[in-house]
DNA sequence: GGGTGCATATCGCTG
DNA sequence: CAGCGATGTGCACCC
């Protein structure tokens, strides 16, 4: 990993366009070849940026560059130039340099999550009498033309109903669900009609409204609880 | 804004669990009083972070965490607390330094795009000619009860359309526009029936399939023809 | 402050 | 490779 600080104005043509004035920044190159410009603010989330694959090529100013004049008294002192196979495009002028350090980090052991959605799926599908006494799980991640249905039960009269889990219900969740319903209630292998569930650690007011509109029931799901019931030497830590 | 390597330990507890074993790492802590943990890949994405608000603390490792040995022969030099009011709360545990610079890095001048969904809707609502012969714009950003209308157009008949505008249409924006055109088809002021046109620099096979079994027209936009029919001295850069 | 939508989103899985 | 969904998404904008 490399950091540098430096007077520097940076150029991105890609997606969209993009320019920043001169002014000091931080530039991390990382092992990945990823090249990333950063500013005192906006948390972790530089600039500007260049994700790989890419290449960087590090070189002289020609004679033009060198009239951009980076502050009173300062010249471009080399020009950094990052290119994708996409034919993005990050070019850095850079002026006086104030840090210029390269670090070997390795290889990161990596990161263990715990509390995401497949954690509160695996869950709600070990533990299927959350939603009602007599149901039981068809299947996990029942795949459709347009997409995987988190879990497929079936409630106490055998009826199939669909359950979408979310951390946070919101209407994206719901139209996602619906669209689900609308292509199972067409496959009279599931019996011509499918239920749906609607489950979330919190349920916003506007998604529970739509999907009582649609005639989708509605599961609020306490993660620790559901934790409890279950296996807690299984814990990841 | 303030860079370290080091070998460091993260914990992290607020939206969900996580944590990261012992290896060295970059932390960078920025004016905004963000911090960020860094690998040496996953581009700009580091591995763990707090956003600001958010409070930092640097004390003294107490005997339970000096045991807590980063490596063969190294022992806990600091530990750092960083809390939100939200709740959220990350731990870093500091072995040996390795790198520790402050710079001052001042205010950002800023960011300047060009290409992004708003330029593209401006150059639209300009041409409506783009659309159809004799298209007229009655108004952009057109509000309805659940959001706005990017783009609300007269056709030659005096039609009202509903204007969706993306870079890239996806099946998502389809389901926008949608709900858009159910709930304007029960306004009697846009006489009864409002038509829907879905543009994008670039239209998904599936979102076009989707659009046109609800009856939205699809149009292709070449954002660089539309901006040459435009002003060109109004270019950012 | 909640609702909504955009982003150079990034990332991972599946078919 | 495309499609689809999750993300500690973050962020701006508007009511």
């Amino acid at each position: 990993m490399r950091l540098v600080i430096a007077q520097c104005q940076v150029d991105y043509t890609g997606r969209l366009s993009a320019h920043l004035p001169w002014a000091k920044r931080l530039i991390v190159v990382k092992a990945d070849g990823s090249v990333s410009v950063h500013a005192d603010d906006r948390a972790y989330k530089p600039l500007n940026w260049m994700s790989p694959p890419c290449s960087l090529t590090i070189r002289e100013p020609d004679a033009d560059e060198a009239c951009a004049v980076p502050a009173l008294g300062a010249r471009v002192q080399q020009v950094w130039e990052v290119d994708a196979v996409t034919g993005d495009h990050l070019q850095i002028l850079l002026g006086d340099v104030d840090l210029d350090v390269t670090e070997d980090l390795g290889v990161d052991p990596g990161l263990q999550k715990d509390g995401v959605e497949a954690h509160l799926q695996e869950l709600l599908a070990e533990n299927p009498e959350a939603f009602g006494d007599g149901w039981s799980v068809v299947q996990r991640e029942y795949m459709t033309p347009i997409g995987p249905v988190d879990i497929l039960c079936r409630d106490a009269e055998g009826t199939y109903v669909a359950v979408e889990v979310k951390r946070r219900g919101e209407i994206d969740g719901v139209e996602q669900l619906t669209r689900y319903l609308d292509l199972m209630n067409r496959d009279h292998l599931l019996g011509g009609h499918v239920q749906g569930v609607f489950a979330a650690q919190q349920i916003k007011p506007q998604a529970r409204t739509l999907a009582e509109d649609r005639g989708i029931d509605c599961l609020t799901v306490d993660y620790d609880a559901l934790r409890g019931m279950d296996h807690p030497e299984e814990r990841l830590f």
